[in-house]
RNA sequence: GGCGGGGUAGCUCAGACGGUCAGAGCGCACGACUCAUAAUCGUGAGGUCGCGGGUUCGAUCCCCGCCCCCGCUACCA
């Protein structure tokens, strides 16, 4: 499964990020999500897959109304505006969506209301009553910890300062109580289904401790997509939410090409904070209304901003866009892959970002692609050197290489993307030492074809390693790969083929400069 | 409270049927080299592997107790 066919089909794969919700800018975290699900949807696309990849915002429910009326606007119009700052921010960091789907999308509606009758003819929808803290004044219920007793003693919301009061309306429920064993046996039957480890056991823990039904509708406000049958209902947040992910594959047409071709999700990657919804409510969802269970959901973590210098002087959030503006951005794409274990939480500083610029792209990856590929400028013609006879190291190192795309694959199929960036620069380190051990400038004089060998094993270690980091640094390993001679972008499939002696090359330039505090 | 995870070199973290398992990267110190982006290479730095017991020929890795830290414990997404 980690390899795509031989046949010359190109076997599908779908992937998700969660969609946003626009109620505030994008800040780090959900580039974080963006920037990681691109490069596991550009490797494999570079595997040879035909890869989906899905993304956008969810612009329904109470927040959002209630930011639109604050900003004196129609929530369409809000939802709008905010929704393509985040499509926006999402190109500008080179995120390679196929579909950037707004809740609001016609097919969406259809697609959410579908999977609703499904559910409900499947016996798992019914009318019951919700109840909680209501605030008439911003037209929401507010959880109990969300409010608080004022010194007069009245209750209200924490957030608007508004007047609350105990309160019941109608409201649709989805039977999730039914599904405790049958969720409790999909963890234990797939334990694949939900990572890392941490989050499944959360989530069966969770689920173990017994599931009540989920109101699924509101009728105190009418932003969101109507009941089926029951136009005073709008759909509360999951289902609506949830069901983009049908969306995006053509859902409620599952004869379609499309549908059959993606449909079931490879994996659906989020943050930790939705895991409950993607683990339990989806997968209950989805049984109801007899559609196939995604194959995996992956939670990340959070981001933290531990740096002061990056922050701006007033303490707001840094926005991904200026980050990727300050350090470039095949270096926030590296940093945010490489700092991190992929599913866990992470702080970030300005130093740590430095760092690994300098150390990692600078110094061991672009100073040995400059190294090398200078020596064959001046001392080569050149061209692609045609390597002698191979000695044991060139023979060690070259067989480091072979591994890579499979070790790589592995990593990525488990969503381990530091891994996979670990694995890579390990070779480039023992490359390094090749390099300095091997004296190629010593050689120069004393054995000018060794020299030409020792380049041309250099060259071969930096071919395969600009390759496979193309997904996380595509336009820096575009330039990597041109100056070999070759193509700006090349399938994983050309790993096997080394470079062919004689080839003229560009004249080297560097690729990734230091960063240099001003 | 319950469930789960964790406390290892200055920092971030690996680690193992219990017996070269005391490690990596960064930082730091010294040295080498000069092809290269003040890059690269080599060496070193001597951390009670949270605390106290126990099992064992032997535990950082097993058991018991204790002290801290973190996550989850449902309808904001």
């Amino acid at each position: 499964m980690t390899s795509p066919g031989t046949d010359g089909e190109r076997p599908p794969f779908y992937i998700t990020t969660a969609i946003a919700y626009p109620n505030a800018n994008p800040h780090m975290g959900t580039a974080y999500e963006y920037v990681s699900t691109d490069v596991l949807a550009r490797f494999k696309r570079l595997d040879g897959y035909d890869v989906r990849f899905l993304t956008g915002t969810d612009e329904h429910g109470i927040k959002m109304m209630q930011a639109a009326q604050r900003a004196g606007v129609e929530p369409a119009e809000f939802a709008r505006g905010n929704s393509d700052k985040f499509e926006a921010m999402q190109r500008g960091l080179g995120i390679t969506f196929d579909r950037f789907i707004r809740t609001t999308d016609p097919d969406h509606i259809e697609a959410s209301q579908a999977i609703w009758r499904a559910m409900e003819a499947n016996g798992d929808i019914y009318l019951g009553s919700y109840s909680g803290w209501y605030s008439v004044r911003d037209e929401a219920y507010y959880t109990e910890d969300e409010t608080e007793v004022r010194e007069d003693g009245v209750r209200v919301a924490s957030a608007s300062g508004t007047e609350v009061s105990w309160t019941e309306e109608p409201s649709y429920f989805f039977r999730l109580s039914a599904y405790q064993d049958r969720l409790l046996a999909l963890y234990e039957e797939h334990p694949e289904f939900v990572g890392p480890d941490v989050r499944r056991n959360e989530v069966a823990s969770f689920v173990r401790s017994g599931l009540r039904d989920l109101s699924i509708s509101r009728s105190t406000f009418d932003w969101g997509v109507p009941v089926p049958g029951d136009p005073a209902h709008v759909m509360y947040v999951w289902v609506d939410a949830l069901t983009n992910y049908l969306t995006g594959v053509g859902y409620p047409d599952v004869d379609s090409e499309r549908f059959r071709r993606y449909w079931p999700a490879d994996v659906h990657i989020i943050g930790k904070d939705i895991i409950r919804f993607h683990a339990v409510y989806w997968p209950a969802f989805l049984m109801s209304a007899g559609i196939e269970l995604p194959r995996r959901v992956f939670a990340h973590g959070f981001l933290f901003d531990r740096g002061k210098k990056m922050s701006k002087s007033d303490g707001t959030a840094i926005d991904p866009l200026a980050f990727a503006e300050t350090y470039g951005l095949d270096q926030m794409r590296y940093f945010l892959c490489r700092e991190f274990t992929y599913g866990q939480d992470g702080s970030y500083s300005h130093e740590a970002v430095v760092t690994r610029i300098n150390a990692d792209l600078a110094n061991e990856l672009g100073n040995l692609a400059q190294r090398s590929l200078s020596m064959v400028a001046k001392n080569l013609g050149g061209v692609v050197p045609t390597p002698g006879e191979l000695t044991q190291e060139d023979r060690a190192l070259l067989g480091r290489l072979e591994p890579l795309l499979e070790e790589s694959r592995t990593h990525i199929d488990g969503q381990q993307i530091s891994v996979y960036l670990e694995g890579l620069w390990a070779v480039l380190g023992e490359t390094n030492r090749y390099f300095s051990a091997q004296q190629p400038w010593v050689l120069r004089t004393s054995d000018p074809e060794r020299m030409a060998t020792v380049l041309s094993v250099t060259l071969e270690v930096v071919r395969t390693v600009a390759t496979l980091v193309q997904p996380v640094m595509p336009t820096a390993a575009g330039r990597l790969l041109t100056q070999l001679g070759l193509a700006e972008e090349v399938p994983f499939a050309t790993l096997a083929t080394p470079l062919a002696p004689g080839t003229p090359l560009p004249a080297p330039s560097g690729v990734f400069p230091r960063y240099v505090e001003e």
